[in-house]
DNA sequence: ATTAAGGCATGAA
DNA sequence: GTTCATGCCTTAA
């Protein structure tokens, strides 16, 4: 892990943390809004090193669907950890001209 | 030490 | 719903 990446980590957990309650955001308005891809994003929050820090379910895809299989502890926590904080899921996506959050 | 190939929690066409 | 394009990282040789 170099510098670099830890950096971005950083940038990217300080505004993953930043996402309000009851909301949600995608991979790709991370990454528009910290400068690189979206796949980076998916690639740090995969080598996360501070989960318990990083509300990283309420990040989605861009279609509004939950990550996969690949997520922390599973999709299914996902779910749920989302549900508690009040966001409805249709059908496994979640709508984001509702939930979604304009990552700045 | 450097170089090569594969894989991914994506997005857009 | 499927396929293509793209960036970075991880592991192997």
């Amino acid at each position: 892990m170099t510098e670099e990446s830890k950096r971005r980590q950083t940038a990217l957990f300080r505004l993953v943390a930043k996402i309000p309650r009851g909301k949600v955001t995608t991979y790709g308005e991370l990454g528009r809004a910290l400068g690189f891809h979206a796949r980076l994003v998916g690639r740090l929050l995969h080598t996360n090193n501070d989960p318990l820090n990083t509300p990283c379910h309420r990040v989605v895809r861009s279609s509004g669907e939950l990550a996969g299989g690949y997520a922390f502890g599973g999709p299914n926590i996902q779910k749920n950890l989302l549900e508690s904080e009040g966001i409805v899921f249709q059908k496994q996506k979640i709508d984001l001209k509702t939930y979604g959050w304009e990552a700045r």
